[in-house]
This record gives C-alpha cells, sequence and structure tokens, in this order.
DNA sequence: GCCGTTTTCGGCCCGACTGTTTTCAGTCG
C-alpha cells in the first residue's frame, strides 16, 4: 500500500504542531511547515522520485534529515520521530489547536494544568469555568473557546470562488461609495485565483477622515465582528463567509497589494530577495534598512521592481518557482479569457443540458466563441438521460444541418462517453467513428483501488478514437474527494498517445488542478479549458478554468482551445489517425 | 530543521489585534 505525498504532508504538519506544543525551536517547527507545504506543491509522486534515485534534498525545504525522513515514511509508512512524539504528547491535542485562539502555548497549558486532551474535555472544564482561572486565559477566551467548539463543524468550510464572488463583489461596490474610498480590490487565494477560499481578504486605500471601518462592520449581511481596529476589521457575513478588511494609505497600494496578495511562500520569499538587497519589505512600502527610508511600494510592479523582479502574475504566486522563472527570464505568458477560440465540452437538452444545440451555439458565438463542440453524455449515465446510439445519431444529422445554416460558429461533433469501469467506452468504434471528437470521462465507481482505476483510465485512452479525458480526478469541490489515481502516469499516457486532458470550468470542479497543469505543460500535454456548460449561460464560467490554468503556468500554446478551428481539426486528425 | 556569490554558524518575515495585563504574550494571517 503506497503512501500518498498528502499522507507524508500530512505527517509533517501534525509533527509541527506537536513540536510547536512541546515547545521546540520555533524554527524547528516552521521547518516541518515549510516542508509539508513543498510537498503539497508537487506535481510528482513522491514513490517515483525516490523509484529514480531523485535527489529529495533539493526540493525546497527538505534537507538530509526530512528527505531521510520522507524515505523511511515511503518504505515503512510511518515515521519513529513521530511515533517518539507521540509518546511525549497525545496526538489528540493537534485538534484543540484548530479552535480558534489556542495555539500551542496555550494548549501546553491546558494539557499540563488542567490535563485536557480532547475538544470534550475542553468543552467540560470551559463549562465549568475552570478555563478562566489559568494565568493568560480570562473569561472572554473561555466563552470564546465554547463558542469555537459551538461552531467547530462548520469552521473548516471553504467557499467556491464562483460562489466567494458573488458574496465579495457587491461588498467591494459597497464599499467603494464610502466616504474617502479610493480603491478596494478584494486580494489573497480569491486574487491568486485559488478554487476555494477560506475567506476574502479585501484591500482598501482611503483617506484619513473615512469612516470606511464603521460601514464595514454595519454592512448589512455582517452577522458577526470578530475583531475592529483602525486598520484592520474581521468579520461573519450571514453566509458564513469571514471577510477581513485592511485599510492603508494610498501611497502603500502596491506594497499592501502584494503583501495581501500572498501566499506566505512568496511573500517570505520577496522578503528574503529583499534583506539580501539591505531593504524591508513589509505591506506599507519597501524601506532601506540602514536609514529607514521609504524607497517604494506605490505600485506592486514597484515592489518586485525592488528586489530585481518583473511583475509575478497573482495566479502565480504560490512560492512554487516563480520568483526562480522570474530572475531567469522564464515566467510563462499566462494564457487570457481573450485567447479561448472554443469550448469542447457543451451539453444539450438532449441529455442533462436545458437549451437546444442552436441556442447553445448561439449563445457560443454571442461571447466571441468560433467553434463548440455538442457532447452529451453517452447512454450508460441514465440519470443524465444519456444517449444511445440511435439518438446520438439523430444528433449528428441535426449539428450537420445546423452548420449549414449557422453564420460565425461551427459545431462539432463530439459525445461525453463513460469511462466503464473495465476501461471500455460505452459506444462501439463505429459510432465513434463517426464524431469530430470523443470525451471519455469517469461518471461512476469512484474508489476503485489506484491501481484498478489507473488502469481503467490508461485503458480507455487505448482507443484511437480517444480524444480528450474529462475532469480527470472527477473531484466535486467539498462534495467528493478525487479519485485514486496515478495522474503522472495518466499524463504521460496522454502523451504518448497524442490525447489531452480537460480543464473543466465547472465551479464545483476546476479539474485538472493546478499542479498537474503544470506537469502536462512540462510534458507537453495539450489542456482543453472547456465549460461543461449546461446552459446558455455557462461560457461565463470560462473564467474559472482560466484561472486554473493560469495557476498551472499555462500559456496560449499549451492550451488547445486557443486553437483556430482548422489547427483543431488537424489537432484532433493526428489525434484520430 | 533548513540554508548559504558576504556565511557550515547563526540567522530564519513582519505587523495588527485581543485579552489580560499594567507593558506584553499569544495568536493570526
Amino acid at each position: 500500500m503506497p503512501v500518498h505525498n498528502e499522507e507524508v504532508a500530512a505527517i509533517f504538519d501534525e509533527m509541527a504542531d506537536l513540536l510547536a506544543i512541546q515547545d521546540a525551536n520555533p524554527f524547528r517547527v516552521r521547518a516541518y511547515h515549510n516542508a509539508a507545504r513543498s510537498i503539497r506543491g508537487l506535481g510528482k509522486d513522491l514513490n517515483k522520485m525516490l523509484e529514480e534515485g531523485e535527489d529529495l534534498t533539493r526540493l525546497p525545504g527538505i534537507g538530509k534529515d526530512l528527505a531521510a525522513k520522507i524515505a523511511e515514511i515511503l518504505i515503512t509508512g510511518h515515521t519513529k520521530a513521530l511515533d517518539k512524539l507521540h509518546q511525549e504528547v497525545p496526538a489528540t491535542l493537534e485538534a484543540l489547536l484548530k479552535i480558534p485562539g489556542l495555539g500551542p502555548k496555550r494548549v501546553k497549558s491546558l494539557y499540563r494544568n488542567l490535563h485536557i486532551k480532547t475538544l470534550k474535555q475542553l468543552e467540560n472544564a470551559a463549562r465549568r469555568g475552570r478555563i478562566q482561572q489559568l494565568p493568560g486565559f480570562g473569561a472572554k477566551t473561555e466563552q470564546r473557546i465554547l463558542e469555537s467548539i459551538a461552531a467547530h463543524r462548520s469552521s473548516e468550510r471553504r467557499f467556491l470562488h464562483h460562489v466567494a464572488r458573488q458574496y465579495g463583489e457587491p461588498l467591494v461596490a459597497y464599499l467603494k461609495e464610502v466616504h474617502g474610498v479610493k480603491e478596494v480590490v478584494i486580494a489573497g487565494s480569491y486574487r491568486r485565483g485559488k478554487e476555494t477560499v477560506g475567506d476574502l481578504d479585501i484591500l482598501a486605500t482611503t483617506r484619513e477622515d473615512s469612516p470606511v471601518m464603521e460601514q464595514f462592520v454595519g454592512y448589512d449581511e455582517v452577522d458577526e465582528v470578530v475583531s475592529k481596529g483602525s486598520t484592520r476589521a474581521t468579520v461573519f457575513l450571514r453566509s458564513g463567509l469571514q471577510v477581513d478588511l485592511r485599510v492603508v494609505a494610498q501611497n502603500s497600494f502596491g506594497a499592501a497589494l502584494h503583501y495581501f496578495t500572498g501566499n506566505k511562500a512568496h511573500n517570505i520569499q520577496i522578503r528574503r530577495l529583499g534583506q539580501q538587497r539591505g531593504l524591508k519589505i513589509n505591506e506599507y512600502g519597501v524601506f532601506r534598512v540602514k536609514d529607514g527610508k521609504r524607497v517604494n511600494g506605490k505600485t506592486e510592479a514597484s515592489v518586485f521592481k525592488a528586489v530585481g523582479l518583473p511583475f509575478i502574475p497573482p495566479e502565480l504566486r504560490h512560492g512554487r518557482g516563480e520568483i526562480e522563472a522570474a530572475q531567469a527570464g522564464h515566467l510563462p505568458q499566462l494564457v487570457t479569457l481573450a485567447d479561448l477560440q472554443g469550448d469542447l465540452h457543451v451539453h444539450s437538452h438532449a441529455s442533462d443540458g436545458n437549451a437546444s444545440i442552436e441556442q447553445m451555439a448561439l449563445a457560443a458565438r454571442q461571447h466571441g466563441l468560433k467553434y463548440i463542440a455538442i457532447s452529451d453524455h453517452s447512454k450508460s449515465l441514465r440519470i443524465a438521460h444519456g444517449l444511445d446510439e440511435n439518438r446520438l445519431a439523430q444528433q449528428i444529422e441535426e449539428i450537420d444541418r445546423l452548420n449549414e445554416r449557422l453564420d460565425g460558429i461551427t459545431i462539432l461533433k463530439g459525445s461525453e462517453v463513460d469511462i466503464l469501469e473495465d476501461g471500455r467506452l460505452d459506444f462501439p468504434e463505429g459510432m465513434l467513428a463517426q464524431l469530430d471528437l470523443v470525451i471519455g470521462a469517469v461518471h461512476s465507481k469512484f474508489r476503485l483501488s489506484r491501481r484498478q482505476q489507473t488502469r481503467r483510465i490508461l485503458r480507455a485512452m487505448d482507443s484511437k478514437y480517444f480524444s480528450i479525458l474529462a475532469h480527470p480526478s472527477a473531484r466535486l469541490l467539498e462534495e467528493r474527494d478525487p479519485i485514486d489515481a496515478d495522474m503522472p502516469r495518466i499524463i504521460e499516457a496522454a502523451r504518448e498517445r497524442g490525447c489531452f486532458l480537460e480543464i473543466n470550468s465547472q465551479p464545483q470542479r476546476l479539474d485538472l488542478t493546478d499542479t498537474y497543469c503544470q506537469l502536462a505543460r512540462e510534458q507537453g500535454v495539450l489542456l482543453s479549458i472547456n465549460s461543461d456548460g449546461h446552459s446558455t449561460h455557462c461560457f461565463d464560467l470560462l473564467y474559472g478554468g482560466i484561472n486554473q490554468a493560469r495557476r498551472g503556468w499555462l500559456e496560449k500554446e499549451d492550451v488547445l482551445t486557443t486553437r483556430s478551428l482548422q489547427e483543431l481539426r488537424k489537432q484532433l486528425k493526428s489525434t484520430m489517425g
């Protein structure tokens, strides 16, 4: 049973937490967290790297010691270092750290003084008023602990980017109307285009007399004010979405925007670069260390320039090599929404869509697209009224008639064909041969073993008619975990067979994920950014696929659906051939 | 525990807010 990257990362995070409770050197604690983050950002399977004899110490944040621990975990499934920690510190204490307001120091105090090891014990002690008697704790802290435990179930909830946008944009518009407010921008993971966000970080610049803080906490969707100072406030909206507002002066806008767009790893790297140049970088600007003089910070570009870098797009700021690429002049020219020429995964009311083929085609044309492929479900997906051979044959004729009649948009004949459990496709070859493209998709048997699932998909891709693997991980954000499959192997197979992978733009899918997009790009596998649309509004969702692609370092050239119809046909033909 | 065109030792990003204090530790992002 192989251990996967995520499990290694989780072990390091746990070790960091337990070490922190033990009062270990904070930098050592951080080293473990850094290593965990570094591993999560890998596009490659650690097992494979080990097999191929790659030097793990070349990974950022991994040195000799942690490389040895990684090898130990991969081979034995655990590490003696964590086993030892568990003997010294109860593993359950880690859960206490998740309570807002409880960090390692307080958890340690609770454990040492009140022998609290579990959430239940914590709750009981708080109820009996025993916590406020501890030094460093008070009545308010105790009350907050009780409230947090009550809300614990929802505390880890993340919001889809698409949903956060629906709350965030009206709030931004509202803040812009407040007296003395100049700029208002949503920064943070939202600006980096992440598929889900834990909260919204809003940055505003104002004149000094602006009542923006009062107006912010008085917004009629605010349910709870967590904290409020003169430059920073945190609230919860009724929807449960947490929103942080930070206010800075206009001339700090660039520095603050950079600072609050993050992520942490990126910011730390930028500051280190600053340090090397005798500069201190914070949210207020770039300062010379020797005399404290402010030298930059009005625009984001000026912050980058101060450390000798070109502007790095927000979607790349994850501390995963973008700074090194910028230094080397190798930053990608990221694909944009305007580069898209078509959409190869569109449904009609023949299966589970709610518009006719013509309506979908006209909506696509309206959106500036030059072609779409109608790719309705195949017969096995009964719940979505999948098409059988007869209905698909009729649809092909309908598309021929429409193409004769419609100008400015071309409709391709496709099908989203179920990949059956054994890897067969849901239509016979004779049927597939009549299509312009075949999109293979997993819609069932999500819980096969890694070995079976991988073999299933590879076998489907063996079909000479297979064009694109739809939503490769089959995940549904906040709802269903990704299938367990060897994605690097699948990407390799796509390269060998000349197939493509989809970036599905549905807000809940956003699949392929960013790190695998990056791997596909490195392997020369083109990605097809598709809406998987079911209504005429679906083309608005393509922005999500673009976000995903940009976080995966993709350029226009790396995306199949930026091709002209003529070039696309050539690409598809070489697959079919 | 990691890292290094100043270093193999001695650094490690930095500031705001809260609560419990009476000048600051702890937590958070």
